[in-house]
DNA sequence: CTCCTTATATATCAACTTGATATATCGTTT
DNA sequence: AAACGATATATCAAGTTGATATATAAGGAG
């Protein structure tokens, strides 16, 4: 059974635009990337460690002056096992969404508790919802870029979702509010 | 810092509505709930001893002819806790979408890679989405019902937020193409 | 009637993820 | 010069996941 921290290949993947450090890959994740994948210090660095020791990347850089700063490049063998595993079909996808936990699970408290879930949903979406959108423009105009076009599809993914959702929102409210209150 | 895991809550919120064993917990899961929330045996057993020294569940009818099997019930404790947490506005909501990933560093790779990869989602989508069309189906008739307003709620979350996926799925499948292939 | 397969049922574990915390330096403001 | 926030690496407890182990029951095939 080959090695299957998924974190491995969001680090690859960073890697093949850029070097970096893992400081730089968590900020990189808190971006754009956190709207579909998630990653944390807790397995960056020990995934680094260890993508070093097998030789998907190398250190590039080290500045020792005071504070550590270790910056990393990926190498051949690395981007062959970041193709590889975009070659390969097989993909997770899974919803955690303690929202719709709460809703499903709402009948043994009152409807307004529920209706409140849902409002509370309803404008995180709302906010992230117009961040996406100003980074879609911004995207936009350059999709012949390669790099450009991909992260704009990600970018183009959340924007029509979150414009469900609120579609939703709306319904579940109105359908909830439909039914004598409380 | 009180409980947090959200296994806890699953189980709470099935006991509400019937006794069950921890094996008949994991079918419910893996029928609707599976949409928006996982679980496993490895977290449900575990949890299922801690629920019950905490006073939350009782088991209520255990049968050791040959093979063991415990039933479970809430209690007034449990059902509170359960309240608790549903008038507690927090919620985490997250996804994690290897598609999206792939997509994302879908350059180093050639187009063809990136649209197979959405096509192979696009037809699971379209699977998922043709079995909630079928449950929805079945609770639309009868929304006075509490419960399956509730679980209407989540169904009709999922059948719009796949309409939307497919949507998606039609505009980058023409915009990956609309670019030199290979 | 026995063998085989599938479903029922509980239990456990290694591997992975998460969010917090620890430690220390650097840059900017007060 | 003190205070604060950003930079940077590292570690850990707690939770989740998916697989595996163990054993019984039920149903059908030969």
């Amino acid at each position: 059974m080959p090695r299957e921290k998924k974190i491995d290949m969001v680090i690859l993947g960073l890697l093949s635009h850029e070097p970096l450090t893992g400081y730089d890959m968590k900020k990189r994740i808190d971006g754009a990337i956190r709207f579909f994948w998630n990653g944390s210090f807790g397995n960056i660095y020990p995934s680094l460690k260890e993508l070093e020791n097998n030789g998907s990347i190398t250190r590039c850089e080290v500045t020792s002056d005071g504070r550590e700063k270790i910056s990393y490049k990926i190498t051949a063998s690395g981007k062959e096992e970041l193709r590889k595993w975009l070659r390969d079909e097989q993909a997770s996808n899974e919803l955690k969404y303690e929202t719709l936990l709460k809703l499903f699970f709402g009948g043994v408290e009152e409807k307004n508790v529920t209706y409140h879930n849902i409002e509370v949903f309803e404008n995180k979406i709302r906010g992230d919802l117009e961040m996406l959108r100003t980074y879609g423009k911004v995207l936009e105009k350059d999709l012949e870029n390669e790099d450009h076009l991909h992260y704009y599809l990600t970018v183009s993914f959340g924007i029509d979702s979150y414009e469900a959702y609120l579609k939703w929102c709306a319904k579940a409210k109105k359908l909830l509010n439909g039914r004598a209150q409380r």
